[in-house]
DNA sequence: ACCTGAACACCGTTCAAGT
DNA sequence: ACCTGAACACCGTTCAAGT
């Protein structure tokens, strides 16, 4: 049994795997995710080059749901708000991706879209070129920040069904920092808007 | 020659060789470190635990020159800003050595010194428990992703002598992003802190 | 106490062989 | 075209052996 008449892989079905052993494990190997699809590991170069490019495939499966619609209410702030809270749900749907997004950044089509809309709401908005960018550097910065924070601390350990009262306890903590997390990324995005709007209006 | 007289290796030459591997490869193996102490790789393990421990001390000296002493300004701002910036310098000589941070995020005692004096500060300013909580948050996470920020796009091609003149001037241009990095900072340091003023004040 | 060298399990990737 | 299995170079870590 060589080859089957239906393939049983694709790059999609390659990063679904992936992505879910690093939301599961923090990390992933090839032969890991060979085993996930029932498979050998060497049948996977059939459909992706490496590694490397797994990666940039979950990074652009973790983009796909940001949304760009900001509707156009006429107000830039609405409308960065939006995008920029969308952009991190993405980034916290999957808090275990970022450390392995942070060494390629290699940016994919979804997430140059989501610069060329800031650029535009802000152009729109009356920002000269040079404050775009920088406004945008500034977002982009306290997003990944922001992720990353929510990312890191508590997921040393994993649960199952066998878990203490105690463990739950400690998962409970985590979401309460999770949620912790989110109010800090709202006020801080609250307070990068207002800084901007006092450097357009002035 | 088994054993020599005096140790060839410390903790301190360890972490200080992988430090300078990073900074010039943008990672590190054993054997690597090895061959640059001139030394075994099992050799490094009378010194340390493994490769975690030494991503640990790396994180340490980079942490190392962080200046807390805000100069008893009497200004929560001045004192912030201060602390902020130092921290995000010692990020930013080292940028290859973020990506390694991300996944281990084991705080270490400087790093944890450096949320103790942002704590204190805000508090003298007057700000209850939670918002100080926020607060430093905000901070850390943009400064982490102002860090990340600087450290990722440009740095894939490596520097050496018989470097043509078209690579100097490639490097020039990534001299100017590193710029950008830090002028999109200082300026979101400053939103930040215009904000927090505007929370503690109302 | 501290270095060496052999050894182990594991990883990413390649490639001939099969259908 | 697409899967398998063997193979390669490499990695992190362990451990007996040496001084």
């Amino acid at each position: 049994m060589a080859r089957p008449s239906k393939p049983k892989l694709s790059p999609d079905a390659i990063a679904a795997a992936a992505l879910a052993l690093v939301d599961k494990h923090g990390e992933f190997t090839l032969p890991q995710l060979a085993k996930a699809l029932s498979v050998t590991a060497s049948s996977i170069y059939n459909h992706v080059s490496g590694k490397d490019e797994i990666i940039e495939l979950m990074r652009g499966r973790a983009m796909s749901a940001i949304s760009l619609e900001g509707g156009a209410s006429g107000d830039w702030q609405q409308t960065v708000r939006q995008i920029a809270t969308s952009y991190w749900e993405s980034y916290s749907k999957h808090p275990r991706l970022i450390p392995l997004l942070t060494s390629h950044t290699v940016r994919n089509r979804t997430t140059l879209r989501v610069y060329d809309a800031l650029a535009e709401t802000l152009a729109q908005a009356g920002f000269p070129p040079a404050d775009r960018l920088q406004a945008i550097t500034i977002i982009d910065s306290f997003v990944l920040g922001s992720a990353l924070d929510a990312a890191a601390p508590e997921i040393v350990w994993e649960a199952d069904d066998a878990s203490s009262q105690e463990f739950k306890e400690a998962l409970d903590a985590g979401l309460q920092l999770q949620q912790r997390a989110r109010l800090a990324f709202h006020r801080g995005l609250e307070l990068i808007l207002l800084g901007l709007e006092d450097i357009r209006s002035n």
